[in-house]
RNA sequence: GGACACAUAGCUCAGUUGGUUAGAGCGUACGGUUCACAUCCGUAAGGUCACAGGUUCAAAUCCUGUUGUGUCCACCA
């Protein structure tokens, strides 16, 4: 009967657990289930609320491992806390990534059929663009499925939908309205090549020798300055130094008019504390329209901007001689002319670093243009007269948002402060066009086209960051849900966002615009917390990219080792805000712990008499022994403890205790032990641990765990299995050390007598061992100790057949060698104890000691007095062996 | 140039407000296994916690300095 019960059962479960047997499966049963709603989740209206919004995967390439580092780890928050009875809400969604995708597809048609984005014209680029990004939308939503992730797809969104649109148009308008946004002049990165600006983030720096050129402008101009772009000169409004710059303190504040190779210039003698003494001359000659630095300073003393440089990167008009050539030939025209006039000074080699098109690597030209900006500094009504960057900074700096790991606070908060008005207009075409018609010199922002015609809307696409920005209650319903400054519907409910999960890398990007933007649009925060991860980098510690070739592709790794392996993998061993290196053999490490687990549940499954020990809540705990209580209170401390650690984000002390608790404590010794005495409590105790470490599991190994559970005949769904609270182990007393010390020799003795044979040494010490281990940890309990000895004693008396120790018959090998062993184990044994003695003189000598009987708090002091007494204990032990050999 | 992080076993990393004889996984060596799992079990070797000072009864942990590695920001006339 009982072959042929298992036999059924082994026919059930393979030996070793089998992924894709079962993930698709699963998975579809999750999404039909609509559990992923919490909509559709019983739950008491008193139920807090816990949102997190996808960080939007760019539609411009597959997931990375990146991403599912990223999904590992919102997930195992999302069903802990649906879990815990939380109504939790897991938004998912994309980015359009404008200028990315953009990059992509030009580069990709450029390689196919060599054209650029201007011959195609906006409306088929655009085509082409929707036909490249949209595919690979679909096969993003596929892999994020893939790996387990238990999101709400019925509230799906893209940056670039149409409530998305909606969203940001509406914003744009407000912003305009309140004069939050502006049109206005600044000095971008422009290539001239691709006839573009480019974000600070798309220059690259490539060093290169220079020549730093030291004149004076004109005979009679005090102030000597040094350049390695004399051509740029043409421009210069101002000549700026250090204010504290004795050489030039009676020049601060004076304009001087005169004559510079030809071109009339006017100089402002301006004093800033940017100027570096020791650079150069310490003097700078200020270029508002061809530096950005040179700009900002403009911005500040008020300058005026004078325009050389044209866009197709020649000298413009209105400059004699220079007009039309290029910058390179006008410097040498410049020094040659310098030189005549006997005005340059020095000429010396220097290195330096010129910014390129990270694209074509054509060498940028700084120009000023027309953007629309995103003002940082204006005081607003709507924020109490503090200003988007004020409110922004004040935010962090008082704690609403915390940043973990905390580092990150200050690196926002330095980055706060330093910014300027955000510059949101692109020279690009895909992305959301900017909603302002032009027609003549009327202007119209409006979120709807004009409908008379003649109207010409701006050719500009905001940055991606300005949709993105928004993701918190753009997903939410706004503007629709947000009426007379009420929140209404999902936006009530869900925002602001508990957490915010992202990459470091995306600290400023990403994270300040959504503060801005979510304090600006709803005076409230986008989310209390922010939870940084670092990158996944591959085994040789290099970032994994598909020019190098040594990315791991999460899709074929989950085909491989199962999903939940792969999630494993990315949380334990992985703290917040550091990078971690992943390879293939710790995918494997996880593996064959999703294995052991399954491989628990088979033999357990195997071992009870039915399954309705599974469906029984309620523990009897009149008939225990103590390795029962031992083992009921390491659970129970690991649920308190992996409760702690998920509150606090701690995910890979989380995962490693579980593992530790499942294949150390339970498999390896109470599975171990139970195959000795079973009897109903034994099973009860069994089903109970098992049905609710698979609860615990279920955030890190959600599959495994839901067929395991399948299997126990529940009728719950586990997706919402409440979480396991701590048993009552109350009846406890406080134990006289003197009784543990007894007890500890005495398990001692039992592995040193000679009477018993090696056999039953051994088990003795398999189960003496964790039972001494029990007995230090567990001091409070005295009750049951005497069946904790019986249980030794059995086993050293020999009435337990050995074949109900499978797992004991390798140490048990061991022992029989006895006598070659025993010379190394002197050895070893004698060196033991020298250890421990010294150790115990130490602690000694520390517990003697005046001033750390004063001093030291007083749970310290206990508990090295504990310490001492079972060190001594075992010292006893050690040294009995010893004279027993 | 400015800021931040990291340096712990052969490798990858933990180490929670300072308090066991500093831990895990992988790897290595040795031994075992028909009866849940070789994706298994047992045992062992291996660390001056980068270096030098300081604070403390007590430092891998806090402070200062040095060296090395990495990241971000500014790119500078």
């Amino acid at each position: 009967m009982l072959t042929a019960v298992f036999l059924i059962f082994m026919s059930e479960l393979a030996p070793t657990y089998d992924a894709k047997k079962y993930e698709a499966a699963i998975y579809q049963r999750w999404v039909a289930s609509g559990l992923f709603n919490p909509d559709n989740l019983s739950l008491p209206p008193t139920a807090p609320n816990y949102t997190i919004v996808l960080p939007p995967p760019n539609i411009t390439d597959k997931l990375h491992l990146g991403h599912a580092a990223m999904l590992a780890i919102e997930d195992v928050l999302i069903r802990y806390h649906r879990a815990k009875g939380h109504r939790s809400l897991w938004l998912p969604g994309t980015d359009h990534a404008a200028i990315a995708t953009q990059n992509v597809v030009e580069k990709m048609l450029y390689k196919q059929e060599g054209k650029t984005r201007y011959d195609y014209g906006r409306t088929e680029f655009l085509r082409r663009v929707w036909q490249f990004a949209l595919p690979i939308q679909t096969t993003i939503l596929e892999q994020i499925k893939k790996m387990g992730a238990s999101l709400d797809w019925s509230r799906l969104a893209f940056t670039m939908d149409e409530p998305r649109q909606k969203a940001v148009r509406h914003m744009f308008v407000e912003m305009y309205n309140e004069g939050v946004i502006y049109r206005g002049e600044r000095v971008v990165n422009w290539c001239p090549r691709c006839q573009s600006t480019l974000a600070d983030d798309e220059v690259d720096y490539r060093e290169q020798a220079a020549k730093l050129y030291t004149f004076k402008y004109s005979p009679d101009f005090p102030i000597p300055i040094a350049t390695t772009r004399p051509e740029t000169k043409l421009g210069d409004t101002a000549v700026a130094v250090h204010p504290q710059d004795e050489r030039y303190q009676q020049y601060i504040g004076q304009t001087y008019s005169l004559n510079f190779c030809g071109q009339p210039l006017t100089l402002k003698i301006i004093a800033d504390r940017s100027v570096d003494r020791n650079f150069g001359t310490g003097a700078v000659g200020v270029t508002p329209a061809h530096s950005l630095s040179d700009w900002q300073l403009a911005e500040k003393y008020d300058l005026p901007m004078v325009k050389v440089i044209d866009t197709d990167g020649l000298l413009g008009h209105n400059l004699g001689q220079f007009s039309g050539l290029s910058t390179l030939a006008v410097r040498e025209l410049i020094v040659a002319e310098l030189k005549k006039q006997g005005l340059l000074i020095k000429e010396e080699a220097v290195t330096n670093n010129l910014s390129v098109c990270y694209r074509c690597g054509t060498p940028i030209e700084p120009l000023p243009s027309k953007q629309w900006f995103v003002s940082v500094d204006k005081p607003l009504d709507r924020l109490g007269g503090r200003s988007l960057k004020t409110a922004a900074y004040e935010v962090a700096e008082n704690g609403q948002i915390k940043f973990i790991p905390q580092r990150f606070t200050k690196r926002y908060l330095e980055w706060m402060d330093n910014l300027h008005d955000w510059c949101i207009s692109r020279q690009i075409w895909f992305g959301h066009q900017i909603p302002v018609w032009y027609r003549g010199d009327e202007v119209l922002v409006s979120e709807t086209a004009p409908t008379e015609s003649g109207w010409t809307q701006d050719p500009d696409t905001l940055d991606t960051w300005f949709s993105s920005g928004m993701w918190t209650f753009s997903t939410l319903g706004w503007p629709d849900n947000w009426q007379k400054g009420q929140k209404l519907g999902d936006l009530a409910r869900f925002h602001p966002t508990q957490v915010l999960e992202t990459g470091y890398d995306i600290l400023t990007l990403w994270v300040s615009r959504m503060i801005m933007m979510s304090l600006f649009a709803l005076g409230e925060v986008p989310f209390y917390e922010v939870y940084l991860h670092g990158l996944v980098l591959d085994e040789q510690g290099h970032k994994m990219s598909k020019s190098k070739g040594n990315g791991l592709d999460p899709v074929a790794m989950i085909e491989l080792y199962g999903a939940d392996a792969v999630r494993l993998s990315l949380l334990i061993g992985v703290t917040p805000g550091n990078d971690c290196r992943l390879g293939t053999s710790k995918i494997e490490s996880c593996r064959n712990l999703v294995n052991k687990l399954w491989n628990i549940g088979r033999y357990i499954l195997s071992i009870v008499p039915n399954k309705a020990v599974f469906v029984q809540n309620n523990l009897d705990l009149s008939q225990t022994t103590l390795a029962d209580r031992w083992i009921l209170r390491q659970f129970n401390n690991l649920i308190s403890a992996i409760s702690n650690y998920l509150e606090h984000y701690e995910f890979s002390l989380a995962s490693e205790a579980l593992r530790d608790f499942t294949w150390h404590d339970l498999a390896d010794w109470y599975l171990e032990i139970s195959k000795i005495e079973t009897s109903k409590e034994k099973f009860n105790i069994l089903a109970y641990l098992f049905k609710n470490l698979l609860i615990l599991w279920q955030p890190f190994m959600p599959f495994v765990a839901e067929v395991l559970w399948d299997e126990l005949a529940i009728e719950d769904n586990l997706l919402i299995a409440p979480w396991p609270q701590p048993e009552d182990m109350n009846r406890q007393e406080k134990l006289d050390f003197t009784l543990v010390q007894n007890l500890i020799v005495e398990i001692r003795n039992v592995r040193s007598l000679n009477h018993i044979s090696p056999t039953q040494k051994m088990k003795a010490t398999i189960i003496a061992g964790p039972l001494a281990e029990a007995l230090k940890q567990e001091t409070e309990i005295i009750k049951n100790l005497r069946t904790g000895l019986e249980a030794v004693t059995i086993v050293a008396s020999g009435s337990i057949p050995v074949s109900s120790l499978s797992g004991a018959v390798g140490p048990l090998s061991f022992y029989l060698e006895g006598q070659e062993m025993s010379a190394v184990n002197q050895e070893q044994l004698e060196h033991k104890i020298q250890e421990l003695s010294a150790a115990i003189n130490n602690l000694n000598r520390r517990l003697h000691d005046p001033e750390f009987l004063s001093k030291a708090p007083e749970h310290i002091i206990s508990k090295e007095k504990n310490k001492l007494i079972s060190w001594q204990a075992e010292l006893e032990a050690l040294r009995q062996q010893l004279n027993n050999q």
